[in-house]
RNA sequence: UCCAGAGUAGCUCAGUGGUAGAGCGGUCGGCUGUUAACCGAUUGGUCGUAGGUUCGAAUCCUACCUCUGGAGCCA
């Protein structure tokens, strides 16, 4: 029975007999045995293992490439060596899989450019590996936090109906074949005759779907990937990523602002008490001050303000910014980077912002040209979340539809969650891959997905 | 989609009009309880693609493709 690279390294005493399986990291000659690094993805660390020329496939051993797979038996013992603590003193070695001399990975530092390129065989590098064991624990951790909280999970649909807020391209989902497909009299493609009978999107978000739940659960979340046909080119945005999505009733935005502060606080802890290890990494190749910036996350609360405050701030700066700072305008990345990076020096929460820029389901405040939207911004990164208490006021909303030229028809089942027993609600929309980024310090969204989807990309 | 930069050996790059280079990697040999080992030898190329200018193009021009950084859209 083998048991993993991670718990070999972290015996506390010698072992008579055990077994490992993992990919040779590299292997050293020496005058009578051989070293080989062995790892198999379950920690950062390798194991060393002691090939002696007394064993009977010596001769393969030596020709062992890095890259190839292999079972090991032998004895845990205390290593000779500096370095490790533990190593293998191995009686047999089965080579389960060769990898030829192409093998592209070399014991050297890659840049994530050239990784990109061989997704299949990136997480095999200590950066990418240390990256998805990061990815799969804060997931964890996402779910912890919710359910130590009393939420309930939702899973809103991927496929969807409508393309409701408006905002952002979406995938069309449809078996209708392309070449030929049925026309109305009117010669237009007649969607009655596709799958669902209608046309169909995938989702770019279950925000909807979860007001339905918060509005009979209370306090819900989803998890999932969201899809967005947006031809962005960016190092922050990927056409298909994963989002988490909480929605509470009874809660105005105060109670949001609180609740993704709280979430961006325990997820970062999480992975600071979790994966000290893969940090290190981080922080020693990737971003030298990841530590330190994490810390301070964790440590002091967060800056909130108007969006008011921050257009007067930002006039104020002296700062010459590329773009104009006025009432009315969305904030630039250079704003809301100077926000972050320069004064506050810390995530920061904007709120309430003009009405006209915002979608027309969050709630107006009583000044009539302001709605309770939020965004938190965090160096480096930018938005993390956006969220906003939702219009529960059956005639405003309906009237906001209105406003922004869209069919009340089309929103029956969402307006009747305000026809029926309404409450204050509220939610916001947390990037997974945008947080992993602020935790890792990785700075391309293609390098925090196992295989990335961008424009004009979708290989493997 | 817009702006800027880059594409030369498996990788990272030098070469800016006149014989295609280095380091690393790979391979072979030597040395060695090694750690991104060390020493020697060796291998390695459609210079992104297609045109053009020129006696001659990796180098200059045009178009396209791909990648990177920034912007917009946002998570």
């Amino acid at each position: 029975m083998a048991i993993s690279v991670k718990d070999a390294l972290s015996k506390t005493a010698p072992v008579p007999s055990v077994a490992v399986q993992g990919w040779v990291r590299t292997r050293r000659d020496s005058k009578d045995f051989s070293f080989i690094e062995l790892n198999d993805g379950s920690s950062l660390g390798n194991l060393q293992i002691i090939a002696r020329d007394s064993l009977e496939n010596y001769a393969d051993v030596q020709r062992l490439t890095t890259g190839s797979s292999v079972r090991v038996e032998g004895e845990l013992v205390a290593s000779q060596g500096k370095g490790q603590q533990w190593e293998l003193v191995a009686r047999k070695i089965d080579i389960v899989g060769r990898a030829d001399d192409s093998y592209p990975l070399q014991k050297k530092g890659h840049t994530p450019e050239f990784l990109r390129e061989i997704a299949h065989l990136r997480p095999r590098s200590n950066l990418f590996g240390s990256v998805f064991r990061v990815r799969s624990r804060l997931a964890f951790a996402i779910h912890q936090f919710f359910q130590e909280r009393g939420f309930v999970y939702v899973h809103t649909p991927i496929i969807t109906g409508s393309d409701c807020e408006g905002a952002g391209e979406l995938f069309r989902v449809t078996t209708l074949d392309l070449k030929n497909p049925p026309k109305t009299k009117e010669g237009l493609v007649d969607q009655t005759k596709d799958f669902f009978a209608r046309s169909t999107y995938l989702t770019v978000s279950g925000q909807l779907e979860a007001e339905a739940f918060a509005c009979a659960l209370s306090k819900v979340y989803t998890f999932g990937p969201t899809f967005r046909a947006e031809n962005s080119n960016t190092s922050r945005h990927a056409s298909e990523f994963w989002m988490i999505e909480p929605e509470m009733a009874f809660t105005d935005l105060n109670g949001d602002m609180d609740l993704a502060e709280q979430l961006v606080k325990y997820l970062v802890y999480a992975i600071q008490s979790n994966s000290e290890e893969e940090l290190q990494l981080f922080a020693k190749f990737v971003d030298k001050d990841l530590i330190s910036r994490l810390d301070f996350v964790v440590e002091r609360p967060f800056q909130r303000i108007t969006y008011t405050d921050a257009v007067d701030l930002l006039k104020k700066s002296g700062e010459k910014f590329e773009f104009p700072v006025e009432y009315g305008l969305n904030l630039q990345s250079e704003h809301e980077r100077w926000l972050t990076e320069k004064h506050f020096k810390s995530p920061v929460t904007v709120f309430n912002y003009p009405k006209e820029i915002k979608p027309f389901y969050m709630r107006t405040n009583d000044d009539g040209k302001t709605v309770t939207a939020m965004d938190l911004l965090v160096p480096g990164i930018g938005e993390i979340v956006g969220g906003s208490q939702r219009e529960e006021r059956l005639d405003v909303l309906e009237k906001n539809l209105r406003d922004h030229k869209m069919d009340l028809a089309d929103y029956k089942w969402y307006l009747d969650l305000r026809r029926y027993g309404t409450v204050p609600h509220s939610g916001f929309g947390l990037g997974f891959e945008r947080m992993l980024m602020f935790v890792t310090g990785v700075s391309n969204i293609r390098d925090v997905i196992p295989f990335a989807r961008t424009p004009g990309s979708a290989e493997f």
